[in-house]
RNA sequence: GUGGGCGUAGCUCAGUUGGUUAGAGCGUCAGUUUGUGGUACUGAAGGCCGGGGGUUCGAGACCCCUCGUUCACCCCA
């Protein structure tokens, strides 16, 4: 064993995995820079006040964070999540709305490690601040469906929720601790413990025991205003209009304290795992407030990418593809010949790639096959003595051929348009 | 943070009731006569059996601790 190795729930991402994620958030990029959004890149470090506006009650900023005290004497978190900077950075450049941005990043969080959970995580997503419309919900979920989509994904639900309105979550929240605290002797200790936090998490709650009693609960769609209502009414007709399928879930409280309106998740078919949230989102106008900015509405969602890739396996789709090149410089007389070669295919924008230490020719083109070249080029003596080069077709049967130097680069550019 | 499973070559795994130099497949590398890949055959390299301690004449196999991993809870992407 060697004596380094990544920290628990931090891990390398390998070739040709690697370029799965280069991909992915490739695609990622296309649909949404597609849509209007443009890039943010907000800073890994935070002052951890940014995440502790996010919620007091949830295990993210409470337990999760890595924080720490800089040598400036700033206390200062990894972010757990990118919603919070985003708002931040609305408030301290204050663009003009609606201000449409996506990210892609790592985040952090201090958790156990657990399939599809890690330390470290990468997300892609995308925020929308200062604009009220329910068709902007309806955008959002679509873009993200549109993702899905190009993906391959196929057995994604789309659940779909409201928490209405600060007053009318409030009202719910009330009822609900009533509720529970009417029926504490049927709840789960644990249970106990998260109602005195935060009541509507209690919900999420997956222990057996906890499960009759949360089905008789209170519905939060019985306290909607007649405003929240509307909105909620506007954002399932969309999405009906659009050909988006999804479930009313009533359970859905989202982890972060400041949802509200809509809320929805992603979730994947295959994965029996309890880590099957791909991604999810919702609406948080207030956010942007809590962070010392004017009262903004906002809407966004954040997809989880090592989720999203396990769901993706298990449909057999957006497999990692190796990064080939296009021709594979086989030298049998040095490696002098490889450099001068490769440095002019290369400098003419052509992907060339060749073999080191004077290898044989057969183990050479062993690796021009491998490199998935389609195009191997060979110099031994006999073509260095008559400056010339073979070319061999490694993905057709065409025969091979030679010719001049001088007219390497032009015939590769030929055989390879 | 709490509880259960697992930890043997780069990868996937065998290793009998504890007994002599620890195995396979894949991968890697090299050969199979003269300068040519994808197949086949042959061979080679590569493991203080996660780490530490203990039991024993003797431990990869048993016990303890530790680290890592995995599953569930929790939380969430």
């Amino acid at each position: 064993m060697p004596e380094f190795q990544t920290s628990p729930g931090m891990r390398d991402i390998l070739p040709p995995d690697s370029g799965r994620w280069r991909r992915f958030v490739g695609i990622f990029s296309e649909t949404v820079t597609a849509a209007g959004y443009g890039q943010i890149i907000p800073p890994l470090l935070e002052d951890i006040g940014v995440f502790h506006r996010v919620g007091e009650a949830t295990d993210v900023v409470t337990k999760e964070m890595y924080d720490f005290v800089d040598k400036g004497d700033r206390h200062i978190a990894l972010r757990p999540e990118q919603t919070a900077s985003v708002c931040r950075a609305f408030v301290q450049h204050n663009p003009a709305t609606p201000w449409k941005v996506w990210y892609a990043g790592p985040n952090f969080r201090y958790e156990r490690p657990q399939r599809g959970r890690f330390r470290q995580f990468d997300q892609v997503g995308i925020e929308v601040l200062g604009v009220e419309d329910p068709y902007v919900d309806i955008e959002v979920i679509a873009l993200a469906w549109n993702f899905f989509a190009k993906l391959g994904v196929q057995q994604v639900s789309l659940h779909l929720n409201s928490l209405g309105e600060p007053s009318d979550r409030e009202r719910y929240m009330q009822a609900l601790k009533d509720y529970f605290s009417n029926n504490l002797e049927h709840l789960s200790q644990a249970s106990q413990v998260t109602l005195t936090k935060n009541p509507l998490r209690v919900l999420d709650s997956k222990r057996p025991e906890d499960q009759q009693l949360i089905d008789g609960a209170p519905r939060i769609s019985d306290f909607y205003s007649p405003a929240a209502k509307a909105h909620f009414d506007t954002v399932q007709e969309g999405l009906r209009e659009l050909g988006i399928a999804f479930v009313i879930n009533d359970k859905l409280v989202r982890g972060l304290d400041y949802y509200r309106h809509t809320t929805f998740e992603f979730v994947g078919g295959t994965m029996d795992s309890a880590q099957n949230a791909l991604g999810g989102g919702g609406r948080y106008d207030g956010l942007v407030e809590a962070l010392g900015g004017p009262a903004t509405a906002g809407v966004g969602f954040a997809i989880g990418l090592d989720r999203t890739l396990l769901a993706c396996d298990d449909e057999g789709v957006f497999p990692p593809v190796p990064d080939e090149v296009s021709v594979f410089v086989v030298d049998i007389t040095g490696g002098r010949q490889a450099m001068l070669i490769t440095h002019e295919l290369r400098s003419a924008g052509i992907s060339a790639d060749r073999a080191y230490q004077g290898r044989s020719i057969k183990s050479q083109m062993k690796s021009a096959d491998r490199s998935g070249a389609v195009l191997a080029i060979i110099i031994g003596s006999d073509e260095v003595d008559s400056n010339t080069a073979i070319i061999r077709p490694l993905r057709s049967d065409q025969e091979q051929y030679a010719v001049s130097r001088k007219d390497l680069l032009p015939t590769i550019t030929k055989a390879l348009s």
